[in-house]
DNA sequence: TTGAAAGCGCTAACAT
DNA sequence: ATGTTAGCGCTTTCAA
């Protein structure tokens, strides 16, 4: 076996030289064309055939060695630092793959498992493969230690921020969101709205209800006298916070829940206890969560958290180049989404 | 500026020239330790000479550089064709995950968005990059084209089958999940069971209903006596589909629906016709979707789909060795997860 | 307008 | 027991 047949396998790509010599022209000419090196002139004549070479040859240039020479990798790592890898890390993914499908890059991705120490070591092996940039985004929007490593690359939070790190960060205006969640009930007519939040030590949950208690005051209504009760974001949350609200007393037109899920959960619970949405009461959730708000009946008016926009942002933002990536906080708006489960109060309509 | 250091920026790491320097070694023996090459032999107080210039420096390998010289990346593809990308692809991606990391093998994935031109070109922009490996994943399990670019590399079809290409396939075992199910009502004391079916069309919905019909024979009954409506696998056709059945005449003991989504349509719709579950009927699920099947209330019986196991099996395969891989179809296991949509009919109690 | 040649950081066969 | 050296496939300066 001869030197030459042993280093090329024969079910092996074609290779730059196996062009260069197929157009009859040298390597670097095939470069040249390829790239469309600037300040290198070739002649329209030899373009041609080279990219007849390449075109017949199938020929793709081997990203790993130009990724060796020019030390990128047309790669993005996204990771996602949570324990749960589920709806909405896929929307974030969803959103950063197309802006880097646009870019002529990949996602190369990991996931943390919610853990620091998991986090440094994937960066590490993120950064061993050459990743140009990073996204380091979590779930639940919260406050991360950014691990040391990711210094070395572009790097841009996602739904999360690190107090003190320049890293810029990607977050939803949930403050925005609660306030006009609340001021849609407010506009059909609702007077007394109970909120059954979520986690009540997260910073979205916080900042929603901010926006609830805005609007409220807004309106001319004291937020002190609505009831505000605290459950955790899973559906059995919403059921179990939505009996104990019956059971208290004076039922509000209208319940905004911390999100989709738990929207569900007071569905059912009230619809348990014999009482119609939205004729009986109004109902809003948070979200706007895939193949769930949408799809039950009656369909969730919600809040759309643009899981999807802010994952094409980050990618955008650091295909922009490293340098001119948007410093700061940017704050994504999350539109209302009006469907089926809210309406007017009942008294509304008499007095109207 | 030397031109030591026009090849070397302040920040760039350090490369293995830099360890063996400060080990008072040659580049090859940096390498021989660190790979712990068979056949060579090191002395004992080289190697720590070595590891702890690598401590010393923070040195780690270029995998880029490797990837070239080996030929190989340590990444593996996952692309996922299908038009959504969702929770079950975000529950096999993680799959594929844990196991890549005991490899020591990164994602790289891609999302064909359904198009066959696309899933074409983007196995090709993984080739580029060197994959090891790939996996070509589905969501709804189904029939497809694997691009001729993928015949490169070990491939291996999760959730889906190529019926004219001998890559192995991981499958659930959906004709068996379809009979538990059934069986489990059965065995209750069920005897009179509906069957809100998902897209008639689809692979998954015509096994499921296969198990279904199989246990009913298993029981002595006649399948064609038992009430199977079509929907579409979303909650609304769940919601729909109850509506009819309670429209038509006779209330079955027990329904059994085409996924979790339908369930919690069909849950809504018996509750707001003032039936109690499992009081009245009984209801059954299909995939025990991650933060719904086990969160609503009643909580969800169902089946579990095991897309997280089947990712698994997947990238462990693939590790395995690219020749033995296992050919042919693997079928993996969907258990039963009984909660407390189901219990016997009322019927069944008197008779007990 | 094109080609030669020096690397990018590493592995591994071969030499010492 | 360790070092030398020839590439992996490409980009890019410099020379022709």
């Amino acid at each position: 076996m001869s030197t030459d047949e042993r280093h090329r396998p024969a079910a092996s790509r074609p290779r730059r030289v196996d062009v260069a010599r197929l157009a009859g022209v040298s390597p670097a000419t095939v470069s040249f064309v390829l790239n469309q090196t600037t300040g290198q002139t070739i002649s329209d004549e030899t373009r041609q055939r080279v990219l007849q070479a390449v075109a017949e040859l199938g020929y793709r240039p081997n990203r790993a060695a130009q990724g060796l020479r020019q030390g990128r990798s047309a790669t993005i790592g996204f990771v996602n630092h949570d324990a749960d890898f589920g709806v909405f890390a896929a929307a974030s993914i969803k959103g950063a793959h197309e802006a880097c499908m646009r870019q002529g890059n990949l996602l190369l991705l990991v996931n943390t498992g919610g853990s620091n120490r998991q986090a440094a070591q994937l960066i590490v092996d993120l950064l061993d493969r050459q990743t140009d940039a990073l996204i380091f985004a979590a779930v639940g929007t919260r406050s991360v230690v950014l691990p040391d490593a990711a210094r070395r690359v572009p790097t841009i939070l996602l739904n999360c921020f690190a107090p003190h790190d320049p890293a810029p960060a990607i977050l939803p205006d949930e403050v925005r969101g609660g306030r006009e969640a609340a001021q849609a009930l407010l506009d059909l007519g609702h007077r007394d709205i109970a909120y059954l939040t979520g986690s009540a030590s997260l910073w979205a949950t916080k900042a929603r209800l901010r926006g609830f208690r805005e609007a409220l005051r807004g309106a001319g209504l004291d937020p002190r006298e609505h009831a505000v009760l605290s459950g955790n974001y899973h559906a059995d949350s919403g059921y179990e916070l939505v009996r104990k609200l019956l059971r208290r007393g004076p039922r509000p037109t209208a319940i905004m829940c911390g999100n989709d899920r738990m929207a569900v959960g007071a569905l059912l619970g009230l619809l348990e206890a014999g009482i119609r949405v939205p004729e009986d009461v109004s109902v809003m959730g948070y979200d706007d969560q895939f193949q769930l708000a949408a799809e039950i009946r009656p369909a969730l008016s919600t809040v759309r958290l643009p899981y999807d926009v802010m994952g094409r942002l980050a990618a955008e933002q650091l295909a922009a180049g490293g340098s001119a990536v948007h410093t700061g906080r940017t704050l994504v708006h999350c539109p209302l989404v009006m469907r089926d489960s809210t309406a007017a109060p009942a008294g509304a309509r008499t007095r109207a």
